[in-house]
DNA sequence: CCACTTCATGCATACGGTTGCAATCATGCA
DNA sequence: TGCATGATTGCAACCGTATGCATGAAGTGG
């Protein structure tokens, strides 16, 4: 009972021993689960813990155990309105599954490797990444055993384990859905260059074959960053009265609407019925009436308890596991059969 | 130099003592600014941490010095377009200032009691709430010495600090706006009843005065949860024809989107010609073409920044300090003069 | 009734740092 | 040269929990 009086702290093992009459290590053992303790002792130290109010201090046992619980979240601090809703979600799934969502925001390479640093100091058990890693980082984590996901992402050669959509077979989809219409030309707006998720869509759209084995002609491509502005760009750069294309894929939904908008704003083409949009992830305002975009739903919620999943039932660290998750296809009111053409 | 070979452990501190031949308080004292530690030791001390690669682990050094420099967010799991915004906007700023963001996601009351007891047993240093406490809850966090901030919302009599945007003069400034475009009716789409944001800014408008002291008639009011579909519902039971309201204000950007939606789409009437519509928030899509919805922006990065300085550099618990930010009004293409009524 | 097994419990130590205290060392000044 | 003074440094005691080990108690079978 060395405890000064008066102090704020909480109380400790010691103190509930002191009060249940039993020694430290009782009270460790009576309340854990698998701890071997009589039920009379477990009675009286539940009594103890109970009139003080004590929760043990996770500090204090990861010191020991060696484990924390806690689960690290590396993020792109780069403001995309797709990124919070899977940070949000990733964070949810990781409460749900009893564990603690530790957020880490990098600006740049210096800030990964920060926030590599700080994973290893807090012994954080596993980490969830939607950036890059570097090799060496990938290393520093392994030599501590942090079991690593990549989130959306492609990890290096027979590294860690992965989990994403299958956004080939969502390009692959797009592409369909639209030759179901009768479209035959259509233009592209991609991600940025170095986006694996964009690359595989538009591999996916270049691999789509109709019931007759025809694929579709993709006639104008351009770029953007995801952002809407950047759609707003890309899609001025295509010239509709020079490449006949009837539909118009973006690589977002945030593109996706910029495209709409231009389409229908600017050319003063009617959305559907002369130009079809179409874009990806199924982002909530998508399918608000202005633009009720036709987009294939990253079911965003099932990704990030799948990756959690695979972190805290997993055995090893990079057992180079892969779960991919099929995307759906919402459809709205951009896009609609093919114009007759000529 | 205990350490077992071919342990994939970090090294200690020891470690690093045994490599450069000195004392393992030396070596912590040597790595940090204020440690006294001669030259000598602390160029030997931070050469042999170079070689081994040492970094401290932050659960030891969070032991003693009974600091953890983790900041935690409460924020509910329910989905809203614009907590997403914010969650990343707090972990950065979080991340900014050298501190690690833990988030829980909390889903119902016993989620919140769940989360005070892990932000507690963690030894969490302070806590940004975006969710209402039970006086409990705020007690049990005092007593451990966990400052807290409340984000955008009431905090009780005489309690914590308080981080808000003007919400009040924000409803102010929306109905001045309006006025000073010619409009004497509006219509009004609230929040939910137990919303303080809600509440604020509808007193807000109700309080503003034009320059010849006139106020805005509020002549019909609905409400909505804050999401785009009750914004549509909330809407189409406003009737254009028996109130002739000239203008709406909606408490959110998805609920003013769906008033877009409902105004332009379902009843055909022109907007801003017709009617003007005026939101609140400044979520990214509410400035695209379809919408280009005038609105009050909150400065999301500014509020969630006030609020990690206010926990970094503020002295005690609960000094009742509040920071109110001002809104800004954005000007879109969804306001504009009223028609020449009657 | 005894030998043997199983279970419960306390003691002591480990986890990896920080820090008070005392001893030591270097330095300045008379 | 001698002493006072201040800066370094090592020792040891924490922080609060988990756990290996030894011991004692209780149960079980012969």
């Amino acid at each position: 009972m060395k405890r000064t009086l008066g102090a704020s702290s909480r109380p400790t093992g010691a103190d509930v021993a002191d009060l249940a009459g039993v020694s430290q290590s009782a009270v460790s053992r009576a309340l854990r689960p698998g701890g071997s303790a009589s039920s009379k002792v477990r009675a009286k130290v539940a009594a103890a813990a109970a009139t003080l109010g004590y929760r043990p201090n996770h500090l204090a046992r990861a010191m020991t155990t060696r484990q924390t619980s806690v689960i690290a979240v590396i993020m792109a601090g780069t403001t995309t309105v797709y990124y919070p809703e899977v940070l949000r979600e990733l964070c949810h799934a990781i409460t749900s599954e009893a564990c603690r969502a530790m957020v880490f925001m990098v600006d740049d390479l210096q800030g990964v490797a920060a926030a590599i640093d700080l994973i290893a100091s807090y012994r954080i058990d596993a980490a969830i990444t939607i950036v890059s890693l570097a090799p060496e980082h990938i290393d520093l984590l392994r030599s501590n055993a942090i079991r690593l996901v990549f989130f959306n992402r492609e990890g290096p050669e027979g590294g860690p384990n992965v989990v994403t959509c299958d956004h080939r077979a969502a390009g692959r989809d797009a592409a369909l859905h639209l030759m179901s219409l009768g479209h035959r030309h259509c233009a592209i707006i991609k991600g940025p260059t170095n986006s694996w998720v964009s690359t595989e869509r538009v591999i996916g759209i270049r691999s789509a074959r109709d019931p007759q084995g025809r694929e579709l002609d993709i006639i104008a491509t351009q770029a953007g960053d995801y952002s809407y502005d950047s759609g707003l760009v890309a899609t001025r750069l295509l010239d509709p009265a020079a490449s006949r294309f009837t539909a118009i894929i973006a690589c977002n939904d945030a593109m996706a609407a910029a495209a709409v908008d231009v389409t229908g704003r600017e050319w003063g083409y009617q959305v559907p019925e002369r130009v079809s949009v179409i874009g990806f992830d199924g982002t909530a305002f998508g399918c608000w009436e202005a633009y009720g975009l036709t987009t294939l739903v990253q079911p965003v919620a099932r990704l990030c308890r799948a990756a959690v999943e695979m972190l805290t039932t997993g055995d090893a660290f990079g057992t180079g596991e892969r779960r991919t998750i099929d995307a759906a296809l919402r459809q709205g009111s951009s896009t609609g059969p093919a114009p007759a053409f000529r």
